[in-house]
Parts: C-alpha cells; structure tokens; sequence
DNA sequence: CGACTAGTTGAGGCCAGTCAATGTTGGTGG
DNA sequence: CCACCAACATTGACTGGCCTCAACTAGTCG
C-alpha cells in the first residue's frame, strides 16, 4: 500500500495536518475509495451534499492517535489513505487491538454509543483520512434514506465483523487464528486492488498477538512454522501466500 | 427472573404464537422495558407511532429460534420477557455464543448488514419479544430524529460490547473471564430492578464456557473455587455473589 | 558506532483442555 | 407419586498448547 509523504516540521492541529477539501479538489465523487466508504450507491445530490458535509481532511503520522479514548465523540473518519489499529483498553492498564483498518474504513463507529470515544485508533503509517461530522451525517443521512440506510449497514457490519472475532478468539487454535488473519487481510488488499498474495504487514509481531489473542513469540513461532510447511513466505513483514488452499483448510473456510 | 407460562397446544406459526398487540393492551409507553429499549425519552407522538408499529408479539419456548442464521432479515426484536443466547455458527460447524439477552434488549442487529441473520437468537427460557419490522422503522426514525439517534447508540453499544468481550477472551485468564461475566449479569439484573447479588444463571455450563472461550469443565471448576474462596455460593444455577469487592478486583475492574 | 526496537528461537512451566467416572437434577410416563 | 432417563454438573488424573523467560540476531536511527 502506497504511503503519502510526511509533513515534517509543518505546525499542525493536534500534532496533525489540516488540509482544506477544496484545495484539493477531492471529493467523495472521485475517491477511488467510495465503493467501500460510506457512499456507495448515493444518486448525485446526496453525494454532493456528502461532499460539503467532508469539510476537512487529516493526516496523521505512524503512531499518532487519529482519536483517543474519553475524547467527545464528534466525527467519523473515513481512511482515505494508509492504515490503522483500533485498541480497546482496560482499566487495568492492559491494552487489545480491536482491529486493524484500510482506505474506505470507517473508523470511531464506537463513539456514537456514549457521545465518547470508547477506544483509540492510531496510524500504523501515514495516514490521511475525511473528517465526517456526525451531527452533520445524522442530519444529512435524515434527508437522504439511502445514505442512511448505508449508515445503518456500516454500523451493522462492524457488529458482524466483531463477531467473527470472537468466534477466532473464542474457539480457535493459534494456527487457525493465524491462518484466518492472513486471508482476510489477503481478501481486504484484493478487494483495494492490491496483490492478494503478496502483501506487506503494517504491524508488529506484538500487535498481530494482541489482535489474535496471542503472544509475539507465539505469532513469530507460527510465521516460521507456516514458512516451513511452504504455506507462505515471509521476510520480516513482507509475506507472500503461497498456498492460500491450505491456509482456508487450517482456517476452516473462515477466510 | 419471572416466566411466563407455557402455551402447549396451540397451534402457532414457526413454532410461536402470534399475540396482537390490540388484544393485550401492552404498549411501548407503558412498557417497564422502555427505558432500556429503543423508545428512551422519545415524545408522545413518536412513541405512539412506534407502538403502531409493533404490529405483533411472539412467543417462543426454551429452546426455540428468535431468528436463524440465514434468513432474510425482517425486523428487529425487543425482548419484553424472558432471555436467549445469540450464537454465531463457523462454517466448519463449531459454534460460539456472542450474547446473552435479557428483557429490554433489542435483537437482530447483525442482520441489517446484509438484509440476512448472521446469526442465530435461541430463547433460553420461554421468551416474548415484540417485533419491529425494520423497514418500518428505518421509516419511522427517518421522520423523528431522536428515534433515529437512538438507533444510531444501540447499534454503536453493540459494537462497544463486543469489543469488551474481545477485550475478554484475547486478553483475560479463566478466573477474570467468569468474575467479568457474573459481575456483568449482576449489574444487568440491578438494572432491570432484580437483585444485583442473587440469580439464577438460565444457561448451562456448557454455554457458559462457549461464550468465554472456555471448557465446561474450566466453567465449573471455577464456580467450585470461587466457592470455596468465599467469593460466591453456588447451587446449580443459583448464584448468589458474597463478596463483590473481591470479585471485581479480580476482573481487573472490568465489572 | 552504540542504543534501541523488532524479530527469532530454545528450554521449561503452567493453565486450561481432554478423557473419564460419578453425582445431581428435572422432566416424563407408568 | 415415584421410578426412570437424559441432560446437566462435578471432580480427578493426565496432557498439551501456549506462555514465560531468556539469549541472540538484524535492522534502524540518532
């Protein structure tokens, strides 16, 4: 996945930077994202009202928080570029990676909730993204019943989505939860029309357990036990997928 | 947490009856659920069109299916009485429960994603659930915003709960998942006016540990322990919690 | 070049799983 | 009403998968 440049020594809002949408002349209309955002499907007014709605875009860099938790929830924020994790903490100081997201995502859906962020994402590389205030959204999605419908799925799949996390975490070995992360990041970089086989991770060994439910040691031992059954190649965080076939086998048919 | 009473013989469709709201004179407005349902602090006028909407009950027996996974998806449904477990089925046939729902819990929301269950809802005791053909009330809270907002945080907390069960199963050990899940029935019975100390589990051990990513074994042993520590009392289903304190220490707070 | 972070690999321990035997409970029909 | 049965639950002995601790390597950045 392509980087955008960082913007070293630009003084920024919040340790980021602030990039009026007209300037740049991109909208909802023309991102190359849209067919996994939000407006899928809109008719041509309501996606021109999105777009004035988009007010701003943000970049953030590689460890920077794109929200943080106990912040007020105000916006969401569509990836338009790069990617990010989304950790849930517990008062007790331990820390879970809830999920990891791509260009067309959409993040801070557990903000609605409590009118306050419940978790934190934070850029895993350089990261730009829409602002999309969500009084606005709740008011425009009002006069748009598709928009609002699509809000509605977006919302619902998230809910879906955690599920099957909790089917992994639940009741799965460390092999499978292993093999069902590499084909759905393998699925999600094919359908953003990257390579499915050949992709670079954008987290650590770490992170991957904490997502997984499991240790760093435990993630690295599988990587070189995957590599050696020639079920994928793998080079630091490069991995190539070698035998997809056999990896939904392990998986269970979950990818 | 009271029953109602079986309703054997009579004929029904899918295995439930089919009550209309007419005849039984239970509104949403005079509902004790309402509080915790979809109709918080809504106006009169909402309300009266939301109990217009609830065109029909149903009832269901232990054991039965609210909703299967993958039929069309219809509607929402709010339980009135009773509970059930919501299971999430891997195509390999393994199975994992993501919930357990009490009155005033809204059902189904996972359906809306793809206008399919994704899931299954079995009723653990005998259940009444009031249904809410969604379509109508996509409608509806598209004529009254605060309807529509509180849509919005039911399916935002949704996502918020499942995160904290993924907090749970990818990072907790045995004994701090089972204090988390007592505590947490405990505070939900205190807020449906039942006593936060003592209550009577409706699900096996079995479904326990499923929701836990534990053995059942591992789910009695503990109740065992916990017993034996002071913690709780057990007899069978029958909990009653000795020393919160202490429980909620070793939940890391999480109750 | 040294300090630091990320990753790999090995040895050993422990928590939860597995297998198995036994006890308890609740619903059903004689 | 009670005997029976099946489902549910408890407990013990043993196993094994993942964690812990630790040493070492490879890259990166000031």
């Amino acid at each position: 996945m392509p980087n955008i440049g960082n913007l070293d020594g630009v003084p920024s809002v919040a340790m980021s930077t602030v990039i009026s949408i007209r300037d740049l002349k991109t909208h909802c209309m023309t991102c190359s994202m849209r067919e996994l955002c939000l407006p899928v499907g809109l008719e041509r007014e309501a996606m021109h009202q999105l777009d004035q709605l988009v007010s701003e875009r943000r970049r953030f860099k590689r460890g920077e928080p794109i929200y943080s938790a106990g912040e007020p929830f105000a916006a969401l924020y569509a990836i338009r570029l790069g990617s990010c994790k989304t950790t849930v903490l517990a008062e007790d100081g331990r820390e879970q990676v809830a999920g990891y997201h791509m260009p067309g995502d959409l993040l801070g859906l557990d903000g609605i909730g409590h009118d306050r962020h419940g978790c934190q994402s934070i850029a895993l590389e350089d990261i730009e993204v829409c602002v999309l205030p969500f009084g606005q959204l709740e008011e425009l999605s009002h006069r748009f019943p598709p928009l609002q419908k699509n809000l509605h799925r977006v919302l619902s799949r998230e809910i879906i989505r955690d599920h099957n996390v909790m089917l992994l975490l639940g009741s799965m070995r460390a092999e499978e939860r292993l093999a069902v992360f590499l084909l759905n990041l393998s699925h999600r970089y094919h359908d953003r029309g990257y390579s499915a086989t050949e992709f670079v991770l954008r987290m650590t060994r770490e992170e991957i357990g904490s997502y997984l439910g499991l240790k760093l040691e435990t993630v690295s031992r599988l990587f070189s036990r995957f590599q050696q059954e020639g079920l994928i190649q793998v080079q630091g965080r490069a991995i190539k997928l070698l035998d997809t076939a056999a990896l939904r086998q392990l998986a269970g048919q979950h990818g």
